[in-house]
DNA sequence: TCTGGGGTCCTAGGACCC
DNA sequence: TCTGGGGTCCTAGGACCC
């Protein structure tokens, strides 16, 4: 039996746990640069604003109906992701951290008549444990579960919903759209359409081999799951075989070298992530962008440059990257994203040595264990390479009109109560 | 005025090997 | 006139997820 745990709404619940009068008010949570609408409480839901939509074409909206924004807050939302995730684990330590408000779960045996109550359990647990409200699906398979865990999150299920039993499916699955299927979106939804399947139930019922011939193996396996032969198990928590790092900038920018200072700042963030799977990159990719809304002039440039030897010393990998930005800078427009990708990770302990070269990893590795053990021990940014000018960061630095306190992972940014 | 930031997997085709 | 039968690796592009 396979469980899915996902959180309600969650950065909305993030920021009412530490703000109880938000607690059935609409409120909702902005993308980075307060771009877009990304999390919606119910309420919000309720006054039909969409998933994804441009918080400005709202604004005006949102104002009327007294809706509560908030930038988005990753400290806060990553730490309390973490809060749940271990507690999940107390219950089940074989558990699948699909995303920053999903787990999966995988249970040793098959659904029984205790297993609503046990996830019951684990719900009110990690609703006292954490302040967040989770909904639970349960079901053989993993494709399964997330379609008990729609059910779950109406109203008369209590947050849980338990998809096991033959007749369950039958009833339920002909009420879940195609395109609502975990793995089929919009282009595959209307394709199986054109060929008269229109919800899981009749996707269920059709011919594998055939859906393979006209879509391919991933949706021959969502067949097979949604006829609860499991396909898909748990995944291990894999080192990421890429990591980007690029942002919007608060406002527009045109002068190289501010440019530079940028992907210099998020080569340093990207390098961190990077050690800290214990991974080197074999390349990376730099790319500048104006603004694809605006009717000036655009640009997009980007280009990958390879390292002889897979490399993970942040001054190395700059000299690497702000080299890029000579390299695909052109003058005259205005740009507005960038960022910088590492790619082709592999692990540290593989070491596919340059012929031609000496490579000696060991000081360097000394040298960024001690940056980076800096770095956490007193604050990100306490040490950092040379290119990197602070104090032009306000240039780029995304708009966050709307920022909640980092609750729960820095103290002084406390409110000050007396 | 204003429009996010991450990831994964699969497939087809090209280039190469014997 | 006629032109084999296996393979591997890499890349770009397309689909999907949150």
């Amino acid at each position: 039996m396979f469980a899915l745990v996902d959180c309600n709404n969650f950065y909305v619940s993030c920021e009412r746990v530490f703000n109880p009068c938000l607690i059935n008010q609409p409120v909702v949570v902005l993308s980075n640069n307060d771009g877009c609408i990304i999390a919606r409480s119910n309420e919000a839901k309720a006054l039909n604003i969409p998933m994804g939509a441009p918080f400005h074409i709202y604004r005006d909206f949102i104002n009327a109906h007294r809706v509560k924004v908030y930038s988005s807050n990753y400290p806060l939302y990553g730490d309390m992701s973490n809060r749940v995730m271990m507690s999940l684990a107390e219950f089940n330590p074989n558990l699948e951290v699909y995303s920053i408000d999903e787990a999966f779960l995988k249970f040793n045996q098959t659904s029984g008549t205790n297993s609503r109550r046990g996830a019951l359990k684990i719900k009110e647990s990690i609703f006292k444990w954490t302040g967040i409200p989770v909904s639970i699906g349960l079901g053989p398979t993993k494709t399964l579960a997330k379609i008990a865990n729609t059910f779950a999150k109406k109203n008369n299920h209590h947050g849980v919903f338990d998809l096991s039993s033959k007749t369950k499916q039958e009833e339920t699955l002909k009420d879940i759209n195609i395109e609502n299927i975990w793995g089929i979106s919009k282009r595959w939804g209307s394709k199986l359409r054109m060929i008269g399947i229109g919800n899981a139930l009749q996707l269920r019922d059709s011919s594998p081999r055939r859906i393979r011939q006209y879509l391919g193996v991933v949706v021959e396996r969502i067949v097979y799951e949604l006829q609860g032969v499991a396909c898909l198990d748990i995944n291990e928590i894999l080192p990421k075989k890429n990591i980007m790092c690029s942002r919007s900038f608060g406002n527009v920018i045109s002068e190289k070298t501010i440019l530079k200072q940028f992907i210099v700042e998020h080569t340093i963030r990207a390098c961190e992530k990077m050690r800290n799977q214990n991974t080197r990159a074999q390349s990376v990719y730099i790319f500048l962008k104006t603004n694809k809304f605006n009717k000036e002039k655009q640009y997009n440039g980007g280009i990958v440059l390879g390292l002889n030897t897979p490399c993970s010393d942040t001054a190395q990998i700059i000299k690497l990257t702000s080299s890029a930005v000579d390299m695909i800078y052109r003058p005259g427009y205005l740009y507005q994203k960038a960022g910088i990708m590492l790619l082709d990770l592999i692990p540290e302990g593989i070491n596919q040595y340059d012929f031609f070269e000496n490579t000696n990893y060991s000081l360097s590795d000394k040298r960024m264990k001690v940056v980076d053990l800096l770095n956490k021990k007193f604050g990100a940014g306490t040490i950092a390479n040379g290119g990197l000018r602070s104090k032009n960061k306000e240039k780029w630095d995304s708009k966050k009109y709307y920022l909640s306190p980092r609750y729960t992972t820095q103290w002084d940014e406390l409110p000050h109560v007396t």
